[in-house]
DNA sequence: CATTTAGTTCGATGTACATCGAAGCATCAT
DNA sequence: ATGATGCTTCGATGTACATCGAACTAAATG
């Protein structure tokens, strides 16, 4: 008669195969990825990837979108990806060594985590943003001050839009690699899409680092105020 | 060359079995218990607890506290129960039935999430400090205002000592049964500790769910302002 | 039409691991 | 001392499942 709690195993099983992990990682870049692609970045053979996405979709933790003889998949929303995202950081916090480690060129500079920018990057604009006086930093949370929601709004944001659904306008997130909090949220959501949209940078093959111009570089620093 | 990803896949499977995931959710309820109550609440045999402890141990979730010849095991910290709690959500989100379903007594009203209140009392609780200005609610966003401040220090908060560590003095956290955001972080550690320490409230056997005695829930409403 | 490419289904193989019984150490009680 | 309790190690058993080769469907290409 006692209420089950839900059971964690299954889902955490469906992460727990070193394929699947690496396909769910592989979406951490946001952008749709084909199955043939998700086979290569786990390192398995097409029918071993097809079993495991359909297990993934099974799991309500990806879904599809089919175009022509293609397949589309993309994490189910952003509660996955928040999953994901924590899980990334416990590990990066038992395991020091490979989580700050040297090398590494791109993806600890700036990549994409789910739908925001994040790396150096993402927490030099959280820190811009803070030191402006448009964000205000409690901890893990944050908060937009009414600086920053009026020099958004003149950037273009829409936050009457932001409000329709449930998800926050301006949340922060742990970098797993910087240990820092950078942007997340409809905020975070916004900006990266901003930057694609000036074509001030372009997401790299691998899915999950990006790559920004010389010029789009600048232009980012100068807009959103970051002290080189 | 570059820098990996930390693994998720094997964190992920020392939460993907079944035995195990049941003594993380058990240790939920904040309160260290030995390997035999383990044992029992996975419903395996002391030998498998055991090897499933080590295991745990090991993979940095769990910590142990030796007493005479008895060992008590925790979560390791809120990272862990972070990601345990996020993976409830999920698996709440995706099998709406089991989830918010009838049955239930006192696990749906009040029960312990790692280190603070759960439940329709932890979401009532919410509800009436944002209502009385204490809080401000944004999305999955909170922030102690001023008055709520000098309300709780008034009670005997010690906001100095909360900001020693990195630890987020007030953070919301979602609720899986009620889907309702609640007060984790330092404050709802203290909320928790203080509801004990009045003596309103006795932690129930299974470790979760929280029994509040009448008096205790009169006190506990008129103390934080909760509007029957 | 035939041919390549994307994705699937099926079956066989192998390995990882959860499980418990039996036996072994500690620690506490009497 | 002797016995009881809490926890562990070892070994044997069984099962679940990831993997790939081979063969199949579906869509684009020419």
């Amino acid at each position: 008669m006692e209420i089950m709690e839900p059971d964690i195993s299954t889902v955490a099983g469906l992460i727990a195969d070193s394929a699947r992990s690496k396909i769910l990682t592989a979406l951490m870049g946001g952008q749709a990825l084909t199955a043939t692609e998700l086979s290569i970045e786990a390192d398995v053979t097409p029918q071993t990837a097809s079993s495991h996405l359909a297990k993934l979709l099974e799991g309500e933790l990806l879904q599809v979108r089919k175009q022509g003889r293609h397949k589309y998949f993309q994490l189910k929303g952003p509660h996955v990806a928040a999953v994901l995202e924590q899980l990334l950081v416990l590990t990066a916090l038992s395991t020091p060594k490979t989580s700050t480690g040297p090398k590494d060129p791109r993806l600890k500079h700036a990549r994409v985590c789910y739908d925001h920018l994040a790396g150096e990057l993402g927490v030099q604009l959280y820190d811009a943003l803070v030191s402006a006086n448009m964000l205000e930093d409690f901890g893990e949370l944050t908060r937009l001050t009414e600086k920053g929601k009026t020099y958004f709004m003149s950037l273009g944001v829409d936050f009457q839009q932001f409000n329709k659904n449930s998800r926050p306008v301006c949340k922060s997130c742990l970098d797993w690699s910087e240990r820092r909090n950078h942007i997340a949220g409809h905020l975070g959501s916004w900006i990266l899409n901003y930057i694609f949209e000036q074509k001030w940078a372009k997401q790299d093959l691998d899915a999950r680092s990006i790559t920004f111009t010389s010029k789009g570089l600048k232009a980012f620093n100068s807009t959103f105020l970051i002290k080189q």
